[in-house]
RNA sequence: UGGGGGAUCGUCUAAUGGCAGGACGACGGAUUCUGGCUCCGUCUAUCUAGGUUCGAAUCCUAGUCCCCCAGCCA
C-alpha cells in the first residue's frame, strides 16, 4: 500500500483497449481522460472507483485527468459540493492540477451548437408538454412512437422560438429544444430526445444568466470534445446512451472525436450507494449527517478512520469488468486491517471496566512499567509518530474487561476465571482468588494475587499461563469516549426484492460508551491512530476536546473466539444463510431448465434438403438455409472440381467459421467466391493446413479477398508433418519444461495439451498437432 | 416484450483455442506477551444443450437467467 511496492500493474479491458489505441497513435497516442461529478450531494465509495480508474489510467500512460463539476442543473447544485467533492478527491491522492471545469462554463457554447444543429435541420423546437410526448408520442419499447407535430417547423420558425427561449418569453416545459432522429428508433434515447429545456432557475455559477439548460445527453458528449477527451469512461446504465453521445458529436460536427466506454459501477454489501438512498439516511437521521462514520461516503470513511490507500487498494483488487457485482464488504475490512497494523501503535484500554484487585501488592504503590508500542516483528509505517515504549502505571485496583472473566469458564477459555493464572500485558502474571457480587448477584469485583518474578508480563522459562488479558490502572485510567461502530445494515443487499432499506437498518450499528484508558492517551490529538489491543483500530475524531478523547472505531480485530461461541450458540451467520439460499435458487434455475426436452426443431424444407442432399448435420443445414450469403457461397463451391467430395467441410467452415464474421461486421457480402472456399477446405483436408491455420487465412482472405494458397504461401503456414522436423522442437519443449512434464507424470493429463500448444507455438503454428501428439506420446510413455 | 449489456469457486477477478490461477471467505494446523499479526495446509467454479477442433471458459448454433433504457435528472 503507501510504501509498499505495488503488484503487478492492474490490466483489465479498458486499460488492454487504450493501449492498443495509443499503439494504434489514436489522438497522437494521448490520453484524456475526465471524472465529471454533479455537484449536489456527496462523494462515496462507488465515486472513489470511477476517480481511481480516471485518474489511474492517465497517469499510466503519460495523459491527464479534468476534473470536471457536470453541473447542468441549476436547482440541484451548490458550491459547498464542490468544494466537498475537490476536497475528497485530493484526499483519495489524486490531482488534476490545472484541469478544474465546470460544465457552466460552456453554456454559451452549447447554445451555439443548438443553432448550428437547428440550422442543419437537426433540432427543432417542441410545444408537446412533457406528458404528453410521454403519453402519446413516445410509444412504448416494443411500439414505435409517433412524430411530434411540431417537428416539421421550419428552420427560420425553429431559430426565432429557439432565440425566444433564451430570451425568457415561455414558462418551464412550455417548449423544448428536440433532436430530430427517429422516433421508430428501437434505442429508446434515439426518440427525439430533448437537448434544451427550460428553467427559471437561479445557478450558483451563472446565476441568472440563463434560463435554458442543456441536458447530460446533449451536454456531456460536448463536454468532453471541448476538452480533448480522449477517452469517457462511465458506469454501465450509459450503455445505452452512447448512441446518442456518438450522433451529438457526428451532428455539430465538433473536431475533437472522444470515445465512451462504460464499465460496471462498484457495489458493497451491508451499505447502499444511491444518493437517493444516503439522502434517505440523512434527512431521516438515521445517521449524524453526510460525514457520519457509518456512511461510505467518502467523507463518512475518512471521520470512520479508513485509509485513502486502503480504498484504493479495494478498486484495485476488486478490478474493472462489465459484471455487475457487489464486492463483500469483507474484503475491505481486511485490506484496512492490513493497512492499520502498520500504522496504529498499540495502547490498552477497557470498554467494559470490572475491577480486579491485586491484593499482594501494596496499597497506594504505584510502579511504572514500560511497555513497547510496537509487537516485536511488526514494523511500523514510515508516518507513524509513535515509537518506541511509553509507561504504564501498576497498581493495587485495576481494571480487567468484563468479557475476560468468567465464573464458569466454557471450554477452551483462555481468559481469567477462578483459579486460572493470566499473565496482565507488559504488567504481572495474576493467579485469580475470588469473586465479589452485590446482593443481585452481580460481578462487582474480582479478587488475585499477583508474581512479582513475572515483572512485565515475562515468565519464567516453562510456565505457562492461561492466556493474556488486557487492563488499566485505576487510579490512573482516563475516561474516553468510545464509538463502536457497525455495519450499517443487517442484510447483504439492503433493500433487495421489495423491502424498505430503511427496516433492514441494523440497530446496533453505533454504541457508545466511556471506557478507561491508560493515560498515555489523554495526549491523543484528532486523527491519530491506535490499536486499542485485542479490541480493534481507531482513530481519534474531531469531536475531541482537550482532555476529553473521542475514539472511533475503524474496524474490530479478527475474533476467533467470537466464532467459536457463535458457533456453540448454533446460529448461522447470515452468509451462510444466503449463499446456501443462493445456491438452491441455482439449482433450482437448472432443473426448471433441464425440463423441456430438447424438441427436435423442425427445419424448413431447404434445411432438409441441404442435409439429405450432402450429409450435413441439421444444425449447419439449418444455418446455412437462412443464410443467404453462406448459401450462395455454398452452391458456388460446390461447382468447384473437387467441391461435391468437400460439402461437409465446406459446410461447417461456413456455418462455423465464416458466420460469426458476417454478422459480426454486419456484411452482405465477401471479398471472394465459392470456388475459394473450395479451395480452403481441400487445403484442410489434405492436411496442407491445420484447422486452427484455416481461420488465420479465412481472416486474411475476407481483409484481402486473395485466394488460399497465395495466402498460405505468402505467409508460410504450410503444415509441418514430418516427424524428423519436429522431434528436436518436441526434445526441446520437453526438456524446457521439465516442471510440466513431472506434473504429467503426477497425473495431471491437462498437462499434455499444454505441452502440445507449446510444440505448436515454438513451431509458429504449423506443426501437425497429430504428429506432436505421436512424437510426445513416445517419449512420455 | 424492442434495443443495449452481462453470465467462471460463497464473493470479486484472471486465463485473448493449450496445466481453470489469484485474492477475500470458510475450515484445520503451527507460532505468538493481542483468541491480533505471521506462516502452512484444505475446500469450492466455467449458465444449459448441441456442434466445430488433436485440444473449447474461449469459436459456432439454440436456449435459460440477470441488469440497463420509456426524466424536460446526471
Amino acid at each position: 500500500m503507501s510504501d509498499a511496492p505495488t503488484a503487478a500493474q492492474p490490466t483489465d479491458f479498458i486499460r488492454e483497449m487504450i493501449r492498443a489505441d495509443v499503439a494504434a497513435g489514436k489522438h497522437g497516442g494521448k490520453v484524456v481522460t475526465r471524472f465529471p461529478p454533479e455537484p449536489n450531494g456527496y462523494l462515496h465509495i462507488g465515486h472513489a472507483k470511477a476517480i481511481c480508474i480516471d485518474f489511474g489510467v492517465a497517469k499510466e500512460f503519460g495523459g491527464r485527468c479534468h476534473l470536471r463539476m457536470d453541473d447542468t442543473n441549476p436547482t440541484t447544485e451548490s458550491m459547498e459540493y464542490v468544494e466537498a467533492i475537490k476536497r475528497d478527491v485530493r484526499w483519495l491522492g489524486f490531482d488534476w492540477g490545472e484541469h478544474l471545469y465546470f460544465a457552466s462554463d460552456y453554456f454559451e457554447r452549447f447554445y451555439e451548437l443548438a443553432e448550428k444543429l437547428i440550422m442543419k435541420g437537426r433540432a427543432y423546437v417542441c410545444d408537446l408538454p412533457e406528458e404528453v410526448f410521454s403519453k402519446e408520442y413516445r410509444g412504448t419499447i416494443t411500439e414505435p412512437g409517433k412524430e411530434s407535430p411540431y417537428r416539421s417547423r421550419s428552420v427560420e420558425e425553429n431559430l426565432e422560438l429557439f432565440r425566444q427561449m433564451r430570451a425568457g418569453k415561455f414558462k418551464d416545459g412550455e417548449k423544448v429544444l428536440r433532436a430530430k432522429i427517429d422516433m421508430a428508433s428501437p434505442n429508446m434515447k434515439m426518440r427525439d430526445p430533448p437537448l434544451m429545456r427550460i428553467k427559471h432557475a437561479h445557478h450558483y455559477r451563472t446565476g441568472d444568466k440563463w434560463c435554458i439548460y442543456p441536458l447530460y445527453d446533449f451536454a456531456h458528449c460536448l463536454e468532453d470534445s471541448f476538452e480533448g477527451v480522449t477517452h469517457s469512461l462511465c458506469t454501465l446504465e450509459f450503455e445505452s446512451a452512447r448512441e446518442l453521445y456518438d450522433w451529438v458529436i457526428q451532428a455539430t460536427e465538433v473536431p475533437h472525436v472522444p470515445k465512451q466506454t462504460e464499465f460496471a459501477r462498484l457495489n458493497l454489501t451491508y451499505t447502499v450507494m444511491s444518493k437517493r438512498k444516503l439522502q434517505k439516511l440523512v434527512e431521516g437521521k438515521h445517521v449524524s449527517g453526510w460525514d457520519d462514520p457509518r456512511m461510505p461516503t467518502l467523507a463518512g470513511l475518512r471521520r470512520r478512520g479508513y485509509t485513502p490507500e486502503s480504498i484504493r487498494e479495494l478498486i484495485a483488487r476488486t478490478g474493472v469488468a462489465k459484471n455487475i457485482s457487489t464486492v463483500d464488504v469483507a474484503l475491505l475490512e481486511h485490506i484496512v486491517r492490513e493497512d492499520l497494523d502498520r500504522r496504529s501503535p498499540r495502547v490498552m484500554a477497557v470498554l467494559r471496566p470490572l475491577e480486579l484487585v491485586v491484593e499482594s501488592w501494596p496499597e497506594g504503590e504505584i510502579e511504572e512499567l514500560d511497555a513497547p508500542y510496537w509487537p516485536a516483528g511488526t514494523e511500523p509505517g514510515e508516518d507513524v509518530k509513535l515509537r518506541g515504549s511509553r509507561k504504564l502505571p501498576f497498581s493495587r485496583v485495576l481494571y480487567i474487561e468484563r468479557d475476560d472473566f468468567a465464573e464458569q469458564p466454557p471450554k477452551g477459555w483462555k481468559r481469567l476465571a477462578p483459579g486460572r493464572k493470566v499473565r496482565l500485558r507488559h504488567g504481572y502474571v495474576v493467579t485469580c482468588a475470588g469473586v465479589e457480587k452485590d446482593a443481585s448477584g452481580q460481578i462487582v469485583r474480582v479478587r488475585a494475587t499477583h508474581d512479582p518474578a513475572t515483572r512485565g508480563g515475562a515468565t519464567p522459562a516453562g510456565e505457562k499461563v492461561d492466556g493474556t488479558i488486557h487492563w488499566v490502572s485505576a487510579a490512573r485510567a482516563v475516561d474516553v469516549e468510545v464509538r463502536l461502530y457497525d455495519r450499517l445494515f443487517l442484510v447483504e443487499n439492503p433493500g433487495e426484492g421489495d423491502k424498505d432499506f430503511l427496516e433492514e437498518l441494523n440497530p446496533a450499528s453505533l454504541t457508545v460508551l466511556t471506557a478507561k484508558a491508560e493515560p498515555s492517551l489523554a495526549a491523543a490529538k484528532p486523527g491519530d491512530r491506535f490499536q486499542l489491543e485485542r479490541t480493534g483500530f481507531f482513530i481519534v475524531d474531531e469531536d475531541s476536546k482537550d482532555g476529553a478523547v473521542v475514539l472511533n472505531r475503524t474496524v474490530a480485530l479478527k475474533d476467533s473466539w467470537q466464532k467459536v461461541v457463535a458457533k456453540s450458540e448454533g446460529a448461522p451467520s447470515s452468509r451462510d444463510v444466503s449463499s446456501k439460499r443462493e445456491k438452491e435458487k441455482k439449482e433450482k434455475g437448472r432443473e426448471a431448465e433441464k425440463k423441456p426436452e430438447p424438441a427436435a426443431t423442425e427445419l424448413s424444407p431447404e434445411a432438409a434438403r441441404l442435409r439429405d442432399a450432402h450429409g450435413l448435420p441439421p444444425e449447419t443445414a439449418r444455418i446455412l438455409a437462412q443464410e443467404p450469403v453462406l448459401l450462395d457461397l455454398f452452391s458456388a463451391a460446390l461447382d468447384a472440381p473437387n467441391g461435391k467430395d468437400l460439402a461437409k467441410p465446406i459446410a461447417t467452415l461456413l456455418a462455423n467459421d465464416l458466420l460469426g464474421e458476417i454478422r459480426a461486421r454486419k456484411l452482405e457480402k465477401v471479398p471472394f467466391g465459392g470456388a475459394a472456399v473450395a479451395e480452403l477446405a481441400g487445403l484442410a483436408k489434405a492436411e496442407t493446413i491445420s484447422t486452427a491455420q484455416t481461420k488465420i487465412v479465412l481472416a486474411e482472405m475476407l481483409a484481402t479477398g486473395k485466394a488460399p494458397k497465395a495466402i498460405v504461401d505468402e505467409k508460410g503456414l504450410a503444415q509441418i508433418a514430418s516427424a524428423d522436423a519436429l522431434a528436436p522442437i518436441v526434445e526441446q519443449v520437453l526438456a524446457e519444461n521439465a516442471d510440466a512434464v513431472g506434473r504429467y507424470r503426477a497425473g495431471n493429463k491437462n498437462v499434455f495439451g499444454a505441452l502440445v500448444g507449446m510444440v505448436m507455438k515454438k513451431s509458429g503454428g504449423r506443426a501437425n498437432p497429430k504428429v506432436i501428439k505421436e512424437l510426445l506420446e513416445k517419449k512420455l510413455g
